[in-house]
DNA sequence: TTATCTATGTGTCGTAGCGTACAGACTTAT
DNA sequence: ATAAGTCTGTACGCTACGACACATAGATAA
């Protein structure tokens, strides 16, 4: 059913090395194909790799005693997992799922401490994702507490589509449920009425955007503030 | 009415450099008295000033169209407000409000800066700092979604009276409402319910927490939570 | 004193979203 | 083909919390 388009994908935060810190940088990483559901670390335990997602794309996730997991942040090209080496601690402030299949690069924790000190702009690259992480956390506190499903769920898909670079992946409604920290059928409903607007096609799980222009103004304005911060930070 | 106690506070941070760097890190800061509902900084325009409170304490605030402000950071002598500098980024990441009144260190942005370099303990320091406030934003995102009205106020009551340094403060209900993102009734109800099992007084705005250990068995685990995380940082 | 303002208590009503439960539709395994 | 598992639609009652409204009690000022 589902068409693999092999699509060039860069990672941006590398892009933003210099070409020569590019290669030295990129001969340390592997390149691995990431599977729906896998945990790439855990909250307070040490960080093994760090991941530069192309096509895939990785949660981040709190548990609360109690509830179902709730997304906090979401990880694909534009970032990476595992940024708060940069700030010297060795372990995971929260816990990462991977959340679209596909292919990363990694590296090494100690590799990469070696790059931290071997490339100059690789710092500020990070610190500038760390500053755009802190939005996005606080925004997403907001966004969560205030805004109702159904715009959180577009404002979702969004952001997914973006880091999918596909129009079509693969999310249960269970698995949106947490996301969301609300109750599957809630996302029943919620994703209903996005269908019914012919936003986009839902079938067991095989989620297509059809209208993405319609489906922004479906999403909260949390979506576009966002995507503001970060282009802010990386033009 | 209030009794003002004169506490010897220090700021955690500053303690954590040498007695050395202490003490020329202290001959570029100023003294400053920090007024109920200040604000010391605004959304994505540039910090002025970096502030290490000592018995005021500050909030971090963000702001949703149509709805009211919502606190998702609290900086007591702790913290300190601007720690964003640390990553080389001049604009700040959400407006700070004071809550506290009291007295504060402060020091010019430039200033700062030029630490940052002659101060090698300062960033190490700062960083640890910075990956708390992650790890807070992501703890109070997810306390905010899942957890009732009245918990959340007992979890707030008591980090304010950490910060505070004393047994009792000023916050009007309004006040309290706007930080937990509910309504002022809501709050009328829960402060009344924790007020009838004697945890705290609370009389036109005069609160005073009667018995930390109840409120603290009436809190959600969210409250050991974070302070877990900062001791573990900052033992 | 009287008036005004601020802070609090209370009450009513509407609704979003929760917990739960169950049935139907589709998929996969045996 | 049958069974078991997965995913989805739907329905019912319940609760927390929203919006709004109003009364009262202290505080402050004229």
């Amino acid at each position: 059913m589902s068409v693999v388009i092999p699509v060039q994908v860069t990672n941006h935060l590398i892009s933003c090395l210099s070409r020569e810190e590019q290669n030295r940088f990129l001969q340390h990483c592997e390149s691995v194909e990431l599977n729906f559901g896998d945990s790439l670390c855990e909250l307070d335990e040490p960080i093994q790799h760090v991941y530069f997602p192309l096509d895939s794309f990785i949660s981040l996730v709190i548990a609360v005693e109690g509830h179902q997991p709730l997304e906090v942040g979401l990880i694909g090209n534009e970032g990476m997992l595992g940024v708060t080496l940069a700030l010297g601690i060795a372990d995971a402030p929260l816990k990462a799922v991977v959340q679209g299949p596909g292919s990363a690069l990694r590296m090494k924790v100690v590799q990469f401490q070696n790059e931290l000190h071997n490339t100059p702009c690789l710092l500020s690259t990070l610190n500038r994702y760390l500053y755009v992480l802190v939005t996005q956390l606080s925004q997403t506190a907001a966004c969560t507490h205030f805004h109702e499903i159904e715009p959180r769920l577009a404002r979702w898909l969004l952001m997914t589509h973006d880091r999918a670079h596909a129009d079509h992946f693969h999310l249960t409604q269970e698995y949106l449920a947490d996301m969301l920290g609300v109750r599957r059928s809630s996302i029943t409903i919620a994703a209903g009425k996005l269908q019914q607007r012919k936003l986009i096609s839902y079938i067991r799980g095989e989620i297509s955007i059809l209208d993405r222009k319609e489906l922004e103004a479906a999403s909260c304005a949390c979506y576009s503030i966002l995507n503001d911060h970060y282009t802010r930070l990386f033009p």
